[in-house]
DNA sequence: TTAGTCAACGGGAAAAACCCCGTATTATTT
DNA sequence: AAATAATACGGGGTTTTTCCCGTTGACTAA
């Protein structure tokens, strides 16, 4: 608010889609009072771009899903080495996991890529001028979501997502278990770990939500 | 070419990601010889929005996947109603069972969300004045795709479908046969025919390639 | 040091999945 | 009229999955 009549405000962009990345830049800059500063791939570029500026960007559009550094690793490493700088992740994932994940690496508003260019520019300025913006009008309560994720997201070891990841190939569990060179008895202790923590009842289930949680992927 | 001195190439859009589609727009608009016409959010909408023109688009960006009415559906309805039309996919998702469906749906060209401007542009052109374009960079042999999806490709009826479907809960064949009302055996029959067209041998493998043909989807 | 958690392991048994042998009906196509 | 395809079905047998009963050793934290 304080500055806006002084500068526009400044936005970079990381997503790795040209095409989108390119055309909702020229979007913004269509904005009265916005700018971009710089626009990034991933965050490998991001890192490069962004240490050649002179100035920082306000803003930082993240996308959620991108090759060599993803949107949580980017939202992690921007809000450790620029805490000031306000991060919105944008994506058209609408699965709960991934908005939990990127609003707990650091993010203050989460978009999806299906909105109103009106509701973006809203957006921007809220995150600006509030510190927040809640994209509540679709029945998401964001500050819910995130502390029932405390509770009811347990971790998963390598050797769990390793097991998971076979378990997706047409391999009996004795086959998996050989591959892990473990014993069949220990392939079942995972399987029965994994079924509770999925809330699973068969391997075709503990595969799906295994999916669906992101802890493995198709491919 | 006969006409690209006289008046700017008609450009369509579907696509519902709004944010996405209207700065593609933006973009689109800032070309040249091209101007948008119409932008819908789906097929259903576009239907609509369409009949109420005066004039047609001559080329039509389509989204892959759409509420409601998709991109297949939409580019089939497209060619059957306005034959003339050119149709080029929009999609990020490089799965080659979706990108073969698309152009055996009719589309002149399939292009992928992290592509350059530019090319795009020079898609555009090339379609309007050639009829395809290829964008074979990266080393997909469109032609080839096609061909090898006539025999590999089997149909899938709707009872295959729901067998499917029904197969990524936690229900055992049994639960599955009373929920269709079917006995135990010709479940077992749909397993069978699955397993084959899927080239699966397990449960899991044989959801998980649905899933990866598009057949079925999480959620 | 003692309690707690974790990864790995054994054996047995019921249930489900998998994989054969086959038939009958209906509709379409040739 | 015969061939083809799609759908639905029966019985039986093997393999795998699922789910119990348990133990041991190692590391961690109170």
């Amino acid at each position: 608010m304080q500055h806006s009549k002084e500068r526009k405000i400044r936005i970079g962009l990381v997503d790795d889609h040209q095409l989108f990345s390119k055309s909702l830049s020229l979007l913004i800059s269509g904005f009265t009072n916005f700018e971009i500063l710089v626009e990034a791939s991933n965050g490998i570029d991001l890192q490069e771009k962004i240490s050649r500026l002179a100035t920082l960007p306000d803003i930082m559009l993240v996308d959620v899903s991108m090759p060599r550094m993803d949107g949580p690793q980017t939202a992690v490493w921007l809000k450790k080495n620029y805490p000031d700088m306000r991060l919105i992740a944008l994506s058209m994932n609408d699965r709960e996991q991934t908005i939990i994940t990127m609003l707990k690496s650091g993010c203050s508003a989460y978009l999806f890529k299906d909105i109103h260019p009106a509701e973006l520019e809203r957006a921007l300025n809220e995150v600006y001028n509030k510190g927040f913006y809640n994209a509540d009008l679709h029945n998401r309560n964001i500050a819910a979501l995130i502390k029932s994720s405390q509770d009811d997201t347990p971790d998963f070891s390598d050797r769990e997502i390793e097991f998971l990841r076979l378990s997706c190939l047409d391999l009996t569990y004795q086959e998996i278990a050989n591959q892990m060179r473990l014993s069949l008895r220990t392939i079942d202790g995972y399987r029965e770990v994994l079924f509770k923590k999925l809330g699973a009842q068969s391997r075709t289930s503990m595969v799906l939500e295994g999916l669906r949680k992101g802890l493995i992927s198709l491919d």
